[in-house]
Order: structure tokens, then sequence, then C-alpha cells
DNA sequence: TTTGCGAATGCAAACGTTTGCGTGTAGTTA
DNA sequence: TAACTACACGCAAACGTTTGCATTCGCAAA
């Protein structure tokens, strides 16, 4: 790595000191307008570009112009739009995007969160593991900026931008039941999270609210992803008394749904309806069209961004909590 | 942002001089067995984390623990598993990931490039925008490490892993052909990307090695985004003698095209046939299962990363250009 | 002429590391 | 005992910024 031209470099040049060209740069502080251009133009002159780490070292208060966003995994096209909202706010205002995945890694996690104080980010975007994840906490007592997608932490101090999980589930269990099914399978995300919890809290309000009993064994449990959603409708098709409908709680368990179907050769939605959660690039073009509730990631994405770069600029902020809603795309599948 | 622990901390509580604890931690220099350990002891103590900032600003020699990675769009699944190939590497390796997306415009990959700089990252991984991506040349001047991947750069001088193209598109037509199409529309990519020209290549050399008259007029150019495949698919369907069987040239296009052919309402593969390119999370359980060339898109960001790293430990070491082989997956749409 | 004052700029410290060099101590050799 | 050597560690500079505190200068007010 060549050593880059760097503020001495210029200020040579243009024969002032570094303290002026730091000032023009900022335009902080009483600077003449032709010594300004002067500098300018030797800026221009040596391809000039301030050195970040540096910056970021000095004024750890002042911003450093670098965000974190810490995911489950990028290859989830939900976390993929998501990212892209970030980003593309981020862009916007200058900023660089530090993406982590940690894998529901709570090792990782550490890790990770470990690197965005460890580069003093401006601030972090994240959807915690659980309600109480002690490493986020200590984050925030740090004073990092934080703002929850997705998920939530128990502390309600802090901005958030959420997708009303408990409408998402209710209107497509509530849509299922108006095709007429009854018996209806549920796959449900971990009773420990709170996306997973809210979306079986929905589907069952919309149970009872049309008096359709619940029964416990189309209930399912899986962990938001593939495998368990192949798994889990396996397990529901060779029940004694099958369901005729299922709702799957989130994208890549739908995916892994669709293959348990695909593989026992039945045929949507004559034989087995299905409504899915998330957006999937196929999902519109599937044969058939699959119905979902759709989430607006990449609107939770740009919402989070914002109200993160809104708390860098100003701390004291009282914190913001968005919930974004969830819309039922009605297609053939259900 | 409260201020974290730092050398000086942990230097005066274990009564030595900071110099010592800084080479404790990285294991330069000789230091007595009980000194260590009574540092590493105060380290815990005082949950001590080495600023990852400043020991980029002074040793930008030395490994900085920082990579990047500058891709068109995260949102494209293909781009997405390349990203985690990549990010599982660096994390085995303790490094972290700056992603970029810069969306084939030149101004933000210029941005990013700068960014990559300006925080002296240890190395940047990237598909040029084209072969001769003047921005990236510089930066490879300048002396960042950087590897291509996907597309190439005409300085050979550079690490680089690409999956080969021309296989790929041959062994699609190929297997068009085999099915017994004579009239095979071909949706092609950029003709100033290396990748676009390469498949294309790929499926004409198919086409004459089974003499099969190359038409030009089935022969369409899109941006490899979904609208264009949409778009061209409909004017290939629109001919007056259509194709019986359709080669789109990569992922995004081909989600395109199949929204083309569900608004016909056309059956796959009875009224067009159909081979996609890249691995899209529904294809396999498609109706009816997409025969698609995959790509190791994972394996392609697994291994420029390991390229990387090793650049980085040995900047003297030979180019190494890595050719993966893409798979024709054939499933029921061709 | 002196004093005061604001505008423009310079000086130097600080951020938290890494590292070349210097120094002290103990052990070895002549 | 003197001279070396090896080892363990301390000192201080350097990385490229930002920023509080001078300092200089010109000019208006007293």
């Amino acid at each position: 790595m060549k050593k880059a031209t760097s503020l001495v470099d210029v200020a040579r040049k243009a024969k002032v000191n570094i303290s002026t060209v730091s000032r023009t740069i900022n335009q902080t502080g009483k600077i003449g307008a032709e010594t300004q251009a002067r500098v300018r133009k030797v800026m221009r002159e040596l391809g000039y570009k301030p050195n970040r780490v540096a910056r970021r070292l000095r004024a750890r208060d002042a911003s450093t112009h670098l965000l974190g966003l810490i995911i489950p995994n990028i290859q989830n096209p939900f976390f993929a739009d998501l990212a892209r909202g970030v980003e593309d706010v981020a862009y916007k205002h200058n900023f660089a995007l530090l993406l982590c995945n940690y894998d529901e890694d709570e090792k990782k996690e550490q890790f990770y969160l470990d690197v965005m104080q460890a580069e003093s980010v401006d601030g972090v975007i994240l959807p915690p593991i659980h309600e109480n994840d002690p490493a986020v906490m200590q984050v925030v007592k740090n004073g990092t900026p934080v703002v929850c997608v997705d998920r939530i932490l128990s502390d309600s101090s802090l901005d958030k931008v959420e997708v009303d999980n408990h409408m998402g589930a209710y209107k497509a269990v509530e849509h299922i039941i108006a095709q007429g099914h009854r018996r209806i399978g549920f796959i449900a995300g971990p009773a420990d999270s709170s996306t997973g919890r809210e979306r079986l809290r929905g589907g069952k309000d919309a149970l009872i609210a049309a008096r359709v009993p619940i029964k416990s064994e189309l209930i399912r449990f899986g962990d938001f992803k593939q495998e368990s959603g192949r798994l889990l409708t396996h397990e529901l098709l060779t029940l004694a008394e099958p369901p005729t409908a299922l709702f799957v709680s989130n994208g890549l368990m739908t995916i892994g749904a669709l293959e348990a179907i695909a593989a026992r050769g039945l045929k949507i939605p004559k034989q087995i309806a299905l409504v899915g959660y998330d957006e999937l690039p196929l999902a519109a073009v599937f044969n058939p069209p699959l119905t979902i509730v759709k989430q607006p990631a990449y609107e939770v994405g740009r919402c989070a961004a914002e109200l993160l770069l809104k708390r860098i600029a100003d701390p004291k902020h009282p914190p913001t909590s968005l919930k974004l809603h969830p819309e039922l795309i009605v297609r053939k599948s259900c």
C-alpha cells in the first residue's frame, strides 16, 4: 500500500498550515475566500482524498461516515432487500456500510458487535437474536446508536422499525379460512423469537375470530430455515387427517414447504392450498402464482437507516418506533 | 460514544509499558511468560478490545483485517451467494467486510473505490464494470490487492476467479438442441461485458457444432436485469415465427422471461421450452422445475476471498487465475 | 498614539496503536 | 573481574486527522 497524499502534502503545496486545509474541507472556522480557492485547487491537482481512518480515530465524536448492518443471512431475500434499503440511504448520505452475517449464532454476533465498536462505526442496524440480547444491550450502553429491525429488543428506549407480524399472519389465515379451509397447517417460527410468536398469535387470532378450533397437532415450530419448512411440511402431510391448507410463516420455510409438496406430487391449491410469507423472486410467476404476505423489506431498511442517521445527528432525540404494514398478495396458490 | 479501554489503561493496571501490552497481544518481540500472563489477566478484567481504527492508521502495511466487496446488487441471488462465500472465509480469518452495491454505475463504483482506499482496506474483491476499468486500475496501481470475480480485467497481472461462461452457455444450448429444438431464442447479456460476450459465443458455438443456422433475429441483447428479460422475451414471442425454446443468459433476466411467458399463458416446456442461467431460490420446485445452468456462486466468493488473503499475506505471489465450472442442471423446463 | 477587536491562520496536542531503538539486568565467557 | 551476549522491557516517534488556543494583522474607536 503506497502512502496516499495527505493533508501535509496539500498544505505544503498550498503554502498553508494543515489546519487551514482541514478547515476548508470541513467548512469549519473562518478561512479567507482566496485561500480556500487555492487550497481546493491544490487538492484537485494532487487528487487528495481524506483518510477516513485517521478521521475516525481523531474524531470519535464527530461522524465517521460508517454504518454497521448485522443480519442473519444475506442469502435470505428478505434481508437482501432490507440491506439494499439501508445501503441506498447510506450512499445518499455518503456513508459506507459494514455488512455482517451472524447466522443466528451468538458467538458470531458478539464478534461482529466487537468489530463495530473497534471500528467505531457511527451506528448499527440489526435484528437482535432475541428480546434480551445482552451483547446488544452492552453496545447500546457504550453509547453506540442502535436501531432494531424486524425483531425488537425489550429495551424500549431504542429506535426500531418492525413489520406488523400479527397483522400479516392474521390476514393470511383469515384469507385461508375465507377460501373455505378448516384444517389449516401452521408452520410457525421459533417460539423464542418475537416475530415467530407474533405471527403465531396473529394466525390463532384469525382462527378464533372465525370460530375455527385450534388444533395443536396442526401447529409446528420451525427455525425459519428452508430445511425445517420441508421437514415440517412432510410431518403435517403424513398426518392421519392432513391439513387442506398451509400457512408458512417465512420465506425460506416456504421454499422448503414447496419442496415437500413437489416431492409428494401434490397439486396446489387443489390438494393442498398454501399461503407463504415474504416475497420471493419467482413467487409471482410460480405455477400457480404464490399467494403470500409481502413484507416491505426494502422500506424497513430504508426507514431504519434514516432513523439511524437522524439519531446520529441528534442523539437526544426521543426514540422512534415504526411499524410497517405487510400486504397480503392474493394470487393462485390459495 | 464513550471512550473504550485502551492500551494505556491496560498498561497502567498491569504496571508495564504500552508497548509490552501491544507485544503480548501480537506475539511480537520477546516478553516474559509471567508478564504476559499478568497482562492477559488485566485485559480480560478490563474487557479490553483493541481499537481497529488506530491499528489501521498506524500499520497501513500490516494487516488491517478489513476486506472490501463491491458488487452490482446484493438483491441478485448470484451475488448474494457470492457475498456469503466471501464473508464466511473472511469471518474464519477474523476479517470484517465492507459491502457496496454499485449498480453498474461508474459514479458509485468510483465513490466506493475511494472509500476502500480511504478506509485502507487490506484488499478488494469486485467484478469490474468492463474490461478496461480505469478506476479499478488506479486502485491496483496504488498497491491495494484486488481480485476480480465473475468478470475480468484486461490487466492480466491480477488474481481472478471466474466461471467458464463459454462452457455454461454451450452446455445449455447443446442440451436445447438435443431436445430437438431448432429455433432457439437467445437472450444475451450486454455486448460490452465479458460474461455477456462469452456466453453468447458459447451458445453460438453449440449451434455451429450442431450445424444449426444462427439467426440474428433470435438473438437479443439485454442488460442482465429482470425487466429486459421480460421485454425481450415478449419481443421474441411476437415474432412471426417464434422460437420453440429460449436460453436466457442470467438469473434476473430468467425471472423476467418467466413473467412474459406467464403473461402469455404459455405452457413450459410444451409451447416454449426454457433454459435459464443461475440457480434461483424456487427454481427446483418450480412448476415445471427449471432447467438451468448453475454457477458455483458461493464457491466463487470463497475462492476469491482465499486468493485475496493469500495475496495480502504474500504480495509478491504470482497471480492466480481460477476458472470454475458451471453445471447444467436438467430438470423439466427443457 | 494607544487600545480593542474581529478575521484569518498557525501551533501543537490528542486519538490508540505499532515499532525501531535504547537500556538495564542477568548470565556466560575469557 | 571485565567484557559480551541475550533477553525483557521502556521510550518516543509516527500514522493523518480535528480542534482549542494562540498569534498576527489591519482597522476602527478612544
